[in-house]
DNA sequence: ATTTTACTTCAAGTATACTTGAAGTGTTAC
DNA sequence: GTAACACTTCAAGTATACTTGAAGTAAAAT
């Protein structure tokens, strides 16, 4: 007979390890996106299986899927014959994330140009020198 | 004497060029955010000025400040006394705006091989052939 | 002239994602 | 033994960012 042993993981570990308070893991159970997870002497044990999905969640909600979103993705994800729709999901998320990055990107770098405009402001402020104009910062490559 | 005529917009065309509802117009000028807006026969006329801080207010939003920190910043910003703190929070959240980036692409990435991952699911059930196994789509470029 | 349209103000309501509080249990420290 | 600690469940409360509803006004359309 072979006895295997799985490493498991309390909820503070897990809380530290993903940077969510232990309630926030709690709740993602309440709502169903982690589920199955065993209990030894009535405290929780992640299994890697949960840290996994953990590491799902946390990647799409930061991608601005919503909890709702998430579990209809999981619903149809662990559901075989929903492969379908697993794969229109994350199609359409998919085209999100992409917008998301070129919105990022654009930011980005009017923030930049700001950052740099108020601090040559500083300068020109300390040296009693010419105050910039933020029309030179529009749309120049630093 | 010299004339000249600023060209002004209603809420509705404002509503229409930034994508946000004619409430949240009135919800932001309900913060402050947006202020000294003239009436034209009681109607809301938006000049560049209001447009122009309307795009700072999405870019902010949009990278993640809340509009309590926005206020935070116009305050500082309209107040020239307040460069210091102008510049402390403008570095602060350029920071912030980074580290997005950086956690953007990553979670881009991720999602990028699970759509694959899925893809190729369905076609090798299509095909009756050898199922995918996430292991191989785990860091590896496409 | 009166109805429709497009606003206006102000207060109250809602959605999402947690967060907190109360009461209880089982191992560990003194 | 008993107190402290680290959890447990379940219900209720909170923060942020809107959103909706009610009542009113002013100009345009019929």
């Amino acid at each position: 007979m072979k006895t295997t042993t799985v490493k498991t993981y309390s909820i503070t570990e897990v809380s530290k390890m993903y940077h969510l308070p232990t309630t926030t893991l709690r709740y993602y159970e309440d709502l169903g996106l982690l589920y199955d997870i065993p209990r030894l002497k009535g405290r929780r044990a992640y299994t890697q299986q949960h840290l996994n999905r953990l590491g799902a969640i946390c990647c799409f909600k930061d991608t601005g899927m919503t909890l709702k979103e998430l579990q209809e993705l999981f619903e149809a994800q662990d559901d075989d014959a929903n492969l379908d729709k697993t794969c229109e999901i994350l199609d359409n998320h998919y085209q999100r994330v992409l917008e998301q990055l070129a919105l990022l990107e654009k930011n980005e770098r009017h923030i930049k140009r700001k950052v740099r405009f108020y601090h040559d402001i500083k300068t020109a402020k300390e040296n009693h020198s010419k105050m910039p104009n933020w029309e030179d910062y529009r749309d120049r490559e630093f």
